[in-house]
DNA sequence: ACCTGAACACCGTTCAAGT
DNA sequence: ACCTGAACACCGTTCAAGT
């Protein structure tokens, strides 16, 4: 006698995407997800293989969802210089309204928990076409590297609250962003 | 009748240092703490608040190895540009060595776990001098959060194992390198 | 076919009892 | 003064039993 569905991988993952920011990672437990949609714990297991794998869905759709901000950041005809700043607001202001769910794009340890490296590559992909318009093709991949490094360490730790030594945070991420532009355009 | 240490804080540190790197943050345990000093968990609780404030020490101890690294890596007399080189290659070297260290010291997300700003303001300590002596007192403070965030970001993606589209991720960190001192240095 | 309670092995932490 | 076993509240996960 087939039981209905009370839930979906998609009200899960939802669940567990709201859990994340609102309670941190340790409060994306498998039970807490479950009272959120209304399940028991076990039920979760007929749809998800265990907690990594879920916390590694929660990451992917993180990911799409900074894609499509990064994407949206850089119109085709934009000014490469102007677009990398541009990319790199458009970076943090993701940061910023999703704190954790950044983290663990960027951060997370757990090899089991990581979102895929094609779907980070998409990710990154703006970056790239804006720095080979910048540093050229053959340079492209390095400064790539370089700038969302620089973008991902800044905002990172910013969120770690590493910047107390006063200063004005906003100016040391427009200082960075222009010098970094510059500094990929240069020979 | 008063009963004999079988431990000291600073073996328990020790330990948790130890097994950070052998088995991740999870694998740092109070138990495995415990039971590598030779003791039960409960007896920890009597040097250590928990394991957040156990897990803060190894993250202190950590970054006071770090500044004696980085103050290795900058003798007084250095040229500022290739001192700001050497400052990044010390830090990739410590990250290579203590990955699960460095990633406690930069991006640990919670509160109760990170270690005081003051200890980090000191470990970042060379990289303002050098940037000071680079950009100019003015622009130091700035100078060194867009180094610092681009080197800690660089290794932290590297340790994240991000930079999987090919190329050479130790001629990208070189290509950083010289285009950061490069554009710090400039006007 | 999906959901559940019960159970297991693990955590961190507290505390009364031992020496 | 320090250490311990026992206990508690929590995890993740498995599985037989229900519908």
């Amino acid at each position: 006698m087939p039981a209905p569905s009370r839930t979906s991988l998609e009200a899960i993952v939802a669940a567990g995407t709201a859990l994340l920011e609102e309670a941190g990672p340790d409060g994306l437990t498998m039970q807490a997800v479950a009272t959120r949609v209304g399940v028991r714990a076990p039920s979760l297991y007929k749809r998800v293989a265990g907690r990594d794998a879920l916390v590694r869905l929660v990451a992917e759709a993180a990911v799409r969802d900074l894609t499509e901000v990064l994407e949206a950041a850089t119109p085709p005809d934009a000014d490469p210089a102007a677009a990398l700043v541009d990319l790199a607001h458009a970076l943090r202001r993701f940061a910023h309204a999703r704190p954790a769910a950044f983290r663990l794009i960027f951060w997370s340890g757990a090899e089991a928990t990581r979102p895929s490296p094609e779907l980070n590559a998409r990710a990154v992909a703006p970056v790239l076409r804006v720095c080979a318009a910048l540093a050229g093709e053959d340079r492209a991949l390095e400064a790539a590297r370089t700038v969302t490094a620089w973008a991902a360490g800044f905002v990172g730790m910013e969120l770690a609250d590493a910047f107390r030594s006063g200063g004005d945070v906003d100016e040391a991420f427009e200082f960075g962003a222009r010098r970094l532009a510059g500094a990929i355009a240069a020979g």
